[in-house]
DNA sequence: CCGCGTCTGTGACAATTGTCACAGACGCGG
DNA sequence: CCGCGTCTGTGACAATTGTCACAGACGCGG
């Protein structure tokens, strides 16, 4: 984790007005910010000390859910121009009861401004803009939630792999994944994934590689 | 639906003043009150209208989601001074991604004011003591979508039917429910239910009736 | 171009979960 | 106290999903 110049920060604070306004703004440009590689473990899932709130600009950061047995599941994404809506709940929350076994890992390098409680607290109150973004945050969360359990609750294992990788082929066609991540990705095992990709591309409807799955037609 | 006289909602406004300041109980006091019995469908899974949102003084409204088959599962309820997160979202984002596919059924009598989305985007800004409350319903949902994500992805049936009888039973050592509905909360049929019901009172840990459960030691 | 860590493939199998089809028990309401 | 709707019990079975064990392929880094 670097502390990167001022300078660098600039271009970031312009997209970030198209958000807030520029008192807030301002504010965030005075905000420590920071550079993570690729693939760093930003909390573990038995660590449930945050200390800051990121605000993602550039990257985004994964966050998978992880029982006693080392089991996985996605939960979703840290976004660029998203914050974790977990820290915040955290922060506007004196008695917020705290969710562990959350895991928040890098998947490219990220930027982000570093926030503290004490500046969430008064940016509720302060700042309009600022609601609105949380109100927003929390909105997409929910959505997702809510597709989670739609897809524990009522699809298959085949169908849950189908729609994940329609999802993934969106933007595009190759996805590079491994089976193990993509397993993760739908609360399953690999061996599970490795037959149903399998099964796919022996019916033309997928190609395999080591490390990737071109999408022909799904 | 029944309208109530302002006589008996005024019992319910005094609660209410340990949530709001006074200035929010009053305007509070100037919505429409209502009681609806018990069993009462307030939407259906194919309806996603919803004029007002409920503020639950008395009472409680169960929210499922269910799949086009028929499939059901339990997402949460909105208790007493709860109010419904999803309209209140509604309310305060303009582009919200609506959810369907939820129905809601009064579980007793209950009564609730009801609100205008206008109201809730006012106090959304004017009222500190609104946001907070706003902010703890969504922590509460949030803990509660964790825990359903979790029982789905990583606990069989039987542990999910387990840890819901013990959580069911933390109030009152006889359940009253129905196998039925029992499937329903986690999101399997009847017949499992009914069996591993079955099993648990063979090895004495409860007793069975119809309609009811009686916990023994679990 | 060798070696080794990672990734993929696959068979055999077990366990879990759901489906179907029915029987019978319960108990409310007349 | 009869009848009927609802609830529960259960067997037989199929399908899905996960487990285990292992082989082999890939490709990076020296």
């Amino acid at each position: 984790m670097k502390k990167t110049s001022n300078l660098e920060s600039k271009s970031y604070l312009d997209a970030l007005g198209d958000l807030f306004e520029p008192q807030l703004v301002q504010e965030i440009a005075d905000c420590p910010f920071v550079s993570v590689p690729a693939e760093t473990v930003l909390r573990r899932a038995d660590d449930a000390s945050i200390l800051h709130t990121p605000l993602v600009v550039e990257g985004s950061i994964k966050i998978t859910r992880i029982d006693e047995s080392g089991k996985e599941i996605l939960m979703y994404f840290i976004n660029e121009n998203e914050s974790c809506f977990l820290s915040i709940a955290a922060s506007l929350n004196q008695n917020f009861s705290n969710i562990d076994a959350l895991r928040a890992v890098t998947e490219a390098e990220t930027k982000m401004f570093l926030l503290t409680d004490k500046q969430i607290l008064r940016w509720n109150d302060q700042y309009k803009s600022w609601r609105a973004f949380v109100a927003a945050l929390h909105n997409s969360r929910f959505v997702q939630f809510f597709s989670i359990i739609d897809q524990l609750a009522f699809k298959s294992v085949d169908v849950r792999l189908l729609e994940k990788l329609r999802e993934l082929s969106r933007h595009d066609k190759e996805i590079h994944l491994t089976h193990q991540v993509l397993a993760d990705y739908i609360g399953t095992v690999r061996e599970v994934v490795s037959r149903l990709l399998k099964n796919l591309e022996a019916t033309g409807r997928i190609k395999l590689g080591r490390g990737k799955i071109e999408v022909i037609n799904l």
